[in-house]
DNA sequence: GATTAAACGAGACGGTACGTCTAGTCTTGAA
DNA sequence: TTCAAGACTAGACGTACCGTCTCGTTTAATC
């Protein structure tokens, strides 16, 4: 899953002129990253990530308007290569898969450090929060759209005929794996190991059946 | 549920001289939260609360190292204020009133901003996270195991033998619960309503009644 | 007698980036000489100068080092514009000009705060020592040394064949000239009136005479 | 020489309580002057003396108003103690050792420190010079009278009528003597040695010898 | 090939907050 | 009443970044 490159927002991009150099998005961003792994959201100066990047200050505010934006778009990118869903052949395998690549991403330093502080600032900030929704959330959520898909298909889970109730659905399910694997990554801190996407999965998994068919739980039980 | 008072850390607190003021602290950690509200975190500074708590800035350093601990402490007083398990009467209700009161605190303008700003800094400092720990995340994991003692003694959910493994499920249990609640407040910022609440605790009783009972779930359907 | 414009010291004075506001340092000099009038050399803070000089604190600093510096290059361009020796033909004529000169420098009620203050700090600082020699002291004495020169070539005193003794005698003549009146304005805190000038030209003049032709001095009566 | 003992001014000195301590005092004094060598007029903090003497603030600040009037305390002792003039034998001579005497005085390092320091401040408060001028200045200057009182009855030096007219030849020879030997230790930072002593008196002396005789200068011709 | 408009590096600029320091006062309990 | 201890208010210190602003210098697309 690989989308359009981030980079520079040139409203009326003239024609004439020295045009901005692709090397220096390249090198900004990768020094963002490095700078947001040394030194956390904090202690990060753009004045740092310019020189890193061996750039002048001005070519960096040129492009971006300031800490947050080059931090998101930073970050997003990762968010990009990462995240992927193949078909692992039942909604309890893909879940489980969902679980542990949302949180090897989560373990990254550059995204364990960013992921918290782009939200925190963006609870104050609502053109960054719809930035961050566009390019970080909205991906992981359509993995799970995509999963309930598929477990639709293969008759794991009922099909919803009214489509608010669908989506309200879908975004509980979303709310609940992204929660549950960033509150253990970030807040408890305790790692997502194989035996707590197992438990994680087992529990949602058992949800969903249950309360798909309530009164007779699920035809086809979890194998756990 | 009270609390030690947070105040001053004083390593070792001497018997002779000028006793610290508690009316300072306290006129510090109200004026801490107004600030967070009216300002939020980036633009928090401690010389504003100074000001506003009519202080001068060295006692506020006299008692706390810097912006972390001081919102930490101020934030957790909310906390303990705030935070309850009244016996409900059945597990159901006791998870959705948890949820409910939960999602109520954390829609507070104070705690909203400052939570995840806090924990966001904790990813990179040691002690900042066991203070969080202890201050803030520990009160309500302990409500979690309150309620799920209740369900225990009521029938409603097995006793597990395993003292680790008793462990292990209740921090899974405390993940869910407390994850799904922030990710949704402070990541889709969509509000935890009472329907939202509802769906949320079907999906997290039915899981627990279907792992717990794997092959016959149910019995008692989650209908409240 | 005018020299070198004491402005910014920059090392390696580069060729790129915005140069330095030559308007900046004008303002923050002037600005330096009227805060010292107002508040005198204690209350004197650099972030009033900055205030004044409508000029950011970080400017200031960026130019010079601290207090002292500042100090000494506002007051130095003082010793610059207002010292001078025009022939008045006689040595004696000479001498009282210069005190009266000196003595009106020194009342000028920045010179006298600022002096005393700097010349106390140069005790324990070398390069502020260096510094006042050589903006302050040696055009001083550059005065004394052209006075003694004509009165040479007037033959009111011998010339000195021996370089070395010559410069001593030179230092010696500086410290009682510049000593007396510095002490009378500042320690005896008493005026450097016609009269006193008067009386103190007879004694440095007979004192020279007599030292110079012993047991016959004068001849030339120190009565211009 | 040795005045009363300058400490604490205890205005309505009270009958009852705990009396002062004396030790007090003489360990303040002490550690004032060893702070003042080692750290300077500007970084000597008069929390620093306290601790040094073994002694709470509050204590230091029931005797003394703040820092000028402390300094000029401890520094005043020094004066006392180590300035007298015995009869030297002719006005020569003992123009000689004034010199020295001051010189030695100004260059232990706490005088040196002390004296400018104190002066610069004087010259805004008036009550400091007032203090500074009968604590020390008016010290220095007994000695000058008692020298040209014993020339006066040598007959080195005539007998002035006019009472007004010997005041200001007084204040001018101490301004000459005092200035000269200030100027050359603490502006031209060379130090007061045989040498120079020797040409400053054969100067001055013979100054006040051709002025007193115009016309025919001095029948005692200085030995230089 | 000359022109030209924008991007570029360097670094100074006005601001704001930082966390530390010192001055001088006040409050405690013990002597 | 003084003392040691140490908290208190007030405010300057010098530093660090912010985001903007000049400069003089490339650099490509257009003429």
């Amino acid at each position: 899953m690989t989308s359009a490159p981030s980079p520079a927002r040139r409203p009326g991009a003239s024609r004439t002129g020295r045009p901005r150099s692709a090397d220096a998005d390249r090198a900004i961003l990768t020094a963002t990253r490095a700078a947001l792994v040394e030194l956390g959201w904090g202690k990060l100066t753009l004045g740092d990530v310019a020189a890193r990047a061996g750039v002048a200050k001005t070519t960096l505010y040129r492009r971006w308007a300031g800490k947050n934006e080059l931090v998101v778009d930073a970050v997003a990118a990762l968010f990009d290569e990462h995240l992927e869903l193949p078909d692992r052949g039942s909604l309890h395998a893909d879940v489980e898969g969902v679980v542990l690549q949302f949180a090897a991403l989560l373990e990254r330093p550059e995204t364990k450090t960013a992921l918290m502080a782009v939200v925190a600032e963006s609870t104050r900030d609502d053109a960054l929060r719809d930035r961050i929704r566009s390019a970080i959330v909205d991906r992981q959520k359509s993995l799970v759209l995509l999963g309930r898909e598929r477990a639709q298909l293969r008759g794991e889970l009922p099909r919803e005929e009214d489509g608010a109730a669908a989506a309200r659905t879908a975004d509980l399910i979303f709310d609940v794996i992204a929660g549950a694997v960033v509150h253990r990554t970030l807040v408890s801190a305790e790692p997502v190991d194989a035996e707590w996407a197992r438990g994680f999965t087992a529990l949602l998994v058992g949800g969903l059946t249950a309360v798909a068919v309530p009164g007779a739980a699920g035809g086809r039980a979890p194998d756990a």
